[in-house]
DNA sequence: GCTCCATCTTGACGTTGGCAAGTTGGAAAC
DNA sequence: GTTTCCAACTTGCCAACGTCAAGATGGAGC
């Protein structure tokens, strides 16, 4: 950003591209988004992109890792909003909920196949490291350990906590649910994605 | 199909495109999709589709539409294949999972913001009527009531049940979990679905 | 001061969705 | 039985897209 904006030959080009990709997810949604016009947003001809990214695939699977990351943190934050430890994993869902609901478009991308390439090693880490803090707060709560890596597919009591909030987040992004788009709805729904996640841990197993 | 399948100015085109975008989606996913493919399986010109469709997302909302009617009718077999009254909001949940996995590419499509025309009323009908079978085994099963045509966003425990249903099921399409292509694979997920719906049931409401 | 090559540009190709204008042929009207 | 009409379909066009090939450019390293 800062180190000389217009040295036209050159430039830190391949991040520029990464924010004019976000920008143009953000505004014109997933289906919207187009490799020329985050050419456009960068100051660069059509073509130039290819130079560091294989294709629009290339750069989507970059931007989706990168949210993936973003994820991450956002789960680890909202965790440790958290005082009660008893809260933990619930904070983890909320966190993982209120990316879902500020970057719709983003979340969208990094969850839907075909439009990234999912043998990219960035990628799968930054997928798995998302998974981690979920299972990892789990532990935490119930007492239980799990295998470092275990597979998404194995436990079925993290998957149903994973789910639920997937499922949450999913059906907020795809409009199935109130409008996500004013601050008040935003609140309403984090309202009632904590009132959901509390039920749910209410009849939950016995905590330690 | 069978009346004069080639009566050339007419036949029933509107059925053969929406017949031709399904197979065009199941062979080459939501991404791949495009409005000329399928008037060439039609047998038609490009052009052709606009006298019954006001355009792709016109199409892609009518078999979004049939989709939501279909799920509704794989929720409501799952259920009643469940001869213990008790398993028959599990049942919802594993028609719910199965139509995902067996459809995977019109359940993407189906939930897809963006792609399918939200204001049509056939496909609000038809997503309505899938979420009421849900509304309804729940109330069923734990003996509580709720007022019809109750907004999807209103009560926490139908929403904790929708969402993991919703959560798992998006979870496999989006490719999460383990694979879904071979009997086998499918047969695993179905099982492991079933785990995780008996694993929140154990710990559910107390039923009455 | 020269050379090299990664970076970027220009231009092209094939494909897409959508629009406009022309064609066709069955059904309704006479 | 002929004529008329209009919905259904075709052809042709446009702008935009992703990708590829070939040429231009200019900073880094010698």
């Amino acid at each position: 950003m800062q180190p000389q904006e217009k040295s036209y030959h050159h430039g830190d080009l391949r991040t520029a591209l990464v924010e004019a990709a976000e920008a143009v997810l953000t505004e014109r949604g997933v289906e919207g988004f187009t490799l020329r016009e985050c050419a456009r947003r960068a100051g660069v001809s059509h073509a130039a992109p290819a130079h560091h990214f294989k294709d629009a695939k290339g750069l989507l699977t970059e931007v989706a890792a990168l949210g993936f990351e973003r994820l991450t943190e956002a789960e680890r934050n909202a965790r440790d909003d958290e005082s009660d430890p008893k809260n933990r994993l619930l904070g983890t869902g909320i966190g993982y909920v209120r990316f879902a609901i500020e970057h719709p478009a983003q979340f969208q991308l990094m969850f839907q196949k075909g439009l990234v390439d999912h043998s990219n090693a960035r990628l799968a880490a930054a997928s798995s490291a998302a998974f981690q803090v979920f299972i990892q707060a789990y532990s935490e709560l119930y007492g239980v350990t799990f295998p470092a890596g275990m597979h998404k597919d194995t436990d079925p009591s993290v998957m149903r906590e994973w789910a639920l909030v997937h499922g949450f987040a999913t059906l907020v992004v795809q409009g199935q649910l109130g409008p996500a788009q004013s601050a008040a709805g935003i609140a309403n729904l984090m309202k009632f994605a904590r009132a959901v996640f509390e039920d749910a841990q209410k009849y939950g197993p016995p905590i330690r």
